[in-house]
DNA sequence: CAGCATCCGCTTTGATACTG
DNA sequence: CAGTATCAAAGCGGATGCTG
């Protein structure tokens, strides 16, 4: 990116991570960790091959991420944040926190992938019942299927499938994100197509308390 | 801007901020409160004139700021934050002290608007003296005189040179900053040219405790 | 003068094809 | 898998001109 030239803090960060899918590809290492080039590609939909070559050297050279070389099993190369780039999460949580309002507007061509569940998860989600037994609560949308898991207090989104999940929700990104974002009750979520199966007590554990589940 | 097409909050504030020059126009009405195009233009060196009219047509389109026709003694359009441009704040906060590192690097090319120092000030300084009577220190540096006052606990940054100022600081940006924040004790700052005239305590009312004022 | 709009050369991006 | 190569289209920067 061609350099502001100004000698203020917010214009020497917008010349290293101002540029087009900068963030973005730094959002995709916060949400996911160390990935491969390929696993990038997939969670940059719309992204050109050549650009993220650029941009991934770029940010080499700026010593906000690094390259490291997998062992032999794995024989490939990983892209990982450096302390310096974690330490860009709170730009990124801000933006993801300024743009929530504008999820409600949607169209049918955009992207999504399942991992991105993790941002408004980490923002909306708690566990309220910190004291009762873990629950696991399988969430069907987008690419892959992911599981959100409760315990002590403490909430965690990982992909895969759940052996036994004491819950599981299924349906279109959108009504699904209102629902676990408190937009949407469970009824209105219902008449949008989502489908949960189990006692809704266990949704009720990690959603916040602003909309009746019901 | 292109649109993501990822139905991610961020990659949607980014549709909306992400365009070159936008998040440092709200830098500008973040600084300074409402403005007019010239004192917009003045504090953003580099931007081509058709570029602001552009930003600021989409940031209107946008919800982020609105026109506003002053009443006829200024007789001028000014443009000011929405409440929804205002939260855009913690984005511009987090670049900002995400920036601050970069700030060690300089180039003579590099273009200071004094109300830039507001930026620095909130993050570095504080009064630690509440209890003491107020004092104003002038600061000359960059395009303006300005002048912090700290009182009651509370620091604020003004334009505009001070009656009867209890110190004055006299300097390059670069030199000025470090030891605004911390990283130049005053001997350092002098001997880059710095010139601090009054009492040393004055200073150090209102400098971090990491360096020693001498 | 404040607040733009137009024009033009250059750079960046996007889409696709191709390679070690 | 992890990129490069190519090229058309869009965006940007700089200069200049216009209008109340």
């Amino acid at each position: 990116m061609r350099s502001y030239r100004q000698y203020c803090s917010v214009a020497k960060a917008l010349d290293v991570v101002g540029d087009r899918w900068t963030l973005l590809i730094v959002r995709e290492l916060l949400l996911r960790g160390p990935s491969r080039y390929t696993d990038l590609r997939a969670g940059l939909p719309g992204i050109a091959t050549n650009l993220l070559a650029d941009r991934l050297r770029e940010l080499e050279q700026a010593g906000i991420i690094e390259r490291q070389d997998a062992p032999p099993p794995v024989a490939t190369t990983l892209f990982r944040l450096t302390a310096r780039g974690e330490e860009l999460r709170p730009v990124v949580d801000a933006l993801g926190r300024w743009g929530i309002p504008l999820m409600s507007e949607t169209s049918p061509d955009e992207a999504f992938r399942s991992h991105w569940l993790r941002l408004p998860v980490e923002v909306f989600l708690v566990d309220r019942a910190p004291d009762e037994p873990p629950v696991t609560i399988e969430v069907n949308t987008g690419d892959q299927p992911m599981r959100i898991e409760a315990a002590d207090g403490e909430l965690n989104l990982r992909p895969g499938r759940a052996e036994h999940p004491d819950a599981s929700l299924t349906g279109e990104p959108r009504p699904v994100l209102g629902l676990l974002s408190g937009k949407l009750s469970l009824g209105q979520a219902r008449r949008q197509g989502v489908q949960y199966r189990g006692d809704p007590a266990t949704l009720a554990r990690v959603l916040p308390e602003t909309v009746p589940v019901t």
